[in-house]
DNA sequence: TTTTAAATTTAGGTTGGTCTAAATTTTTTA
DNA sequence: TAAAAAATTTAGACCAACCTAAATTTAAAA
């Protein structure tokens, strides 16, 4: 049974969607991911259904069967493999791989992911700090947060980003802000939620969106 | 303008047809080598051609413009590095990677091209001694002749195959005939045109289907 | 609980890329 | 040069993946 990238592509957002809110995908929100109208969208899902790797009710939803989530997990593995590779071999910026990642992730070939993930050392984290699932589809546990819900005098290394945009990317690089930066929390302003932090010695204040987007692992000092 | 994978492909095609028949490339020919059928190559070379990608006259065959040459030279150029990488960087053999390379010929990026080229240090040939075209779309010449022209006593040394079948590339390789290996022609079987030769010592028997597939450069005597 | 609004599906259409079968043109052969 | 064969094109169809507009269902609000 062939699948196609598109039918890929919607596999991948529904496990995305459902990974972050409860319940079924629904259409509306697949077609926001997906960027496409809802029609389109319940098309797909009946085809999708009826290739048994979602199951679909109308009005209700969808949700991946366990084919389903097993193709989502390669895809996204595929993915993060290639961003890993265009970071590390060739030199691209971690805001510069998303949309040719997008297409290296639909590339057939199980022996093409095994050779490049032993090529690349069989990495756990992309470029944006992102797990990479094995062969298996297991994933690597990540204990982060968001810098929202740290308390000022607490101390993070930066592990994961929840924005790929590379607005935001190219943001954080301005402020040194790179994977394993370490982040002192010094104060919080209560009326705007913005965040004033330590990052190498220089003060910087980061608003709310930001901090909601930057993932770290608390440390203890020294 | 926007360029679908089958666009580029047949592009390519009509290339390869027309490097070595001369004339335009004819519907027929065109349709044996995309595996398919006359009258889908028809509808095709209509669209390619409203897109100016090539000329086409009814009944008479295709052209490239220059528009045409300039893709398929670009995607030649990506199909071969690819090849180059799969097999210098992932320790993929020369027989398996013609169908990973069909896929990743398709990623569209010129930065990823030029870095790639660099990452595998500008490579000229590719895995089945096959040039590479430089990002102008600049050939290496290739001084090279089949097996079958060279005659008895003459001395060459590998530099390309005719035929990129795993089956006949497997074979090359249980022969110990690799790129650069050195042959040299003893004898010519008038009844069938075969031919005996000497590789690293052994001597071998090579069929004239075999000889017309594998092209050398001649070599003098020590 | 009825009305309104939001979400979703259905109906019908488009485009790209393919197909088979029939018609046409070109080439070959008698 | 006329008939037969080969090559090619046209006609009509299909499927995947999308679209808009209209109809329907579900959820929210009065």
């Amino acid at each position: 049974m062939t699948i196609s990238p598109a039918e890929e592509n919607y596999l991948k957002a529904i496990f995305k969607i459902t990974e972050r809110e409860a319940g079924p995908a629904l259409t509306n929100a697949v077609a926001a991911a997906m960027q496409t109208t809802a029609a389109s969208v319940t098309d797909m899902l009946k085809r999708l259904s009826d290739k048994q790797l979602l199951t679909y009710e109308k009005y209700r939803g969808a949700v991946l069967t366990d084919e389903g989530e097993r193709i989502a997990t390669a895809l996204i593995r595929k993915h993060r493999l290639w961003e890993a590779f265009l970071t590390d071999k060739l030199g691209f910026a971690w805001d510069e791989v998303h949309e040719l990642a997008e297409q290296l992730e639909h590339i057939q070939g199980d022996a093409l992911t095994a050779r490049l993930d032993a090529f690349l050392g069989y990495p756990r984290f992309d470029p944006h700090g992102d797990p990479i699932p094995d062969a298996e589809g297991r994933w690597a546990p990540r204990p982060q947060a968001p810098l929202s819900a740290l308390q000022p005098g607490q101390l993070g290394c930066m592990t994961g980003v929840g924005d790929h945009s590379p607005a935001f990317l190219q943001y954080l690089d301005q402020l040194g802000l790179r994977l394993g930066a370490v982040v002192e929390v010094a104060e919080r302003v209560a009326y705007d939620q913005s965040t004033l932090v330590r990052i190498g010695g220089r003060e910087v204040v980061l608003s709310d969106k930001v901090c909601q987007n930057l993932f770290l692992k608390t440390m203890n000092h020294e």
